[in-house]
DNA sequence: GGTAAATCCTAGTAAAATACTAGGAGATTA
DNA sequence: TAATCTCCTAGTATTTTACTAGGATTTACC
């Protein structure tokens, strides 16, 4: 049940774009200047973020990329899910009507499965991005100590 | 964010424990039985939910495992905690004063895995395992089809 | 006392997932 | 034309997962 470097790496590096993206597009590299992350690995998680419709890409010199929406509109839900793929603790444990494992009417663990994914949705689905921006210039916390956190 | 099949397995394991041990211990070649799974694995998961302190052993011929405590009295939180290790999503999130991480007055991810991880504890541990009981009873589901649902 | 049925404990190991690195093509600007 | 970007695919070392294997120990029952 642990989140992974894509999701961990991934959240922090949009919210230093979203901190910088306002007047022009930011690059991978000083993202991942600022944030002591790897330019290659970080450029990985810049597509699946693309590909997810949440930021867009400006290609060539001078380019980067920018939020694709009001940072107001981008769930950290939307965020991870890029990232990390589904959030649901066990696959079988689907929402919909019909979703995941045929078995399921027989199922009691489900129900646990379920609820977690339940609470866990609703948790990243109601916290915005534009929440952890604003904390993040309280703090001025524009980079932080890479030896000591790793998240 | 996924539960390994130690969680998975582990919780359905406990959960046919306490349905058979009321008057004998449960061998894990029984267990294993019903709901096929290896009995040399399984003999690991229930070595950790002895550890702790969630099931008792009875050794030698005749023997086997029984609850520690109450079905009302262990949580689901307990089971998947003893079995997965943290449920926290991030190392750092820890929500002990000084727990985890360093950096973590400046940092604002920090936020959100608390956040999680608060939500993933209260649901695993409202639910107690005499609710999994009785519902598994209900739906008279002693073996599922395992060629369905690997859960 | 012997045998069968159990738990207990440690190690090993194949497969999968993770966390990257590497190389180079294509787009854009100055 | 050179520099600076994104884009895309592939490779790869490390770690984690999901087991399997072997054997010691304990206990009930004949």
């Amino acid at each position: 049940m642990k989140l992974s470097t894509k999701g961990r790496y991934g959240l922090r590096a949009l919210i230093d774009l979203a901190q910088y993206s306002e007047e022009t597009p930011v690059s991978i590299t000083s993202i991942s200047a600022r944030q002591e992350l790897s330019e290659r690995y970080l450029e990985q998680l810049m597509s699946m973020l693309k590909k997810a419709g949440l930021v867009k890409s400006v290609r060539g010199a001078g380019g980067g990329y920018v939020l694709a929406k009001d940072m107001a509109e981008i769930s950290i839900g939307d965020v991870l899910r890029a990232l990390e793929g589904s959030l649901e603790p066990v696959e079988c444990a689907g929402l919909e009507p019909d979703g995941g494992c045929k078995a399921s009417d027989n199922c009691v663990t489900k129900y646990v499965w379920q609820r977690i994914n339940e609470s866990i949705s609703q948790t990243v689905d109601e916290i915005m991005l534009d929440q952890l921006v604003e904390e993040s210039r309280k703090k001025s916390c524009v980079g932080m100590d890479r030896a000591l956190c790793k998240n």
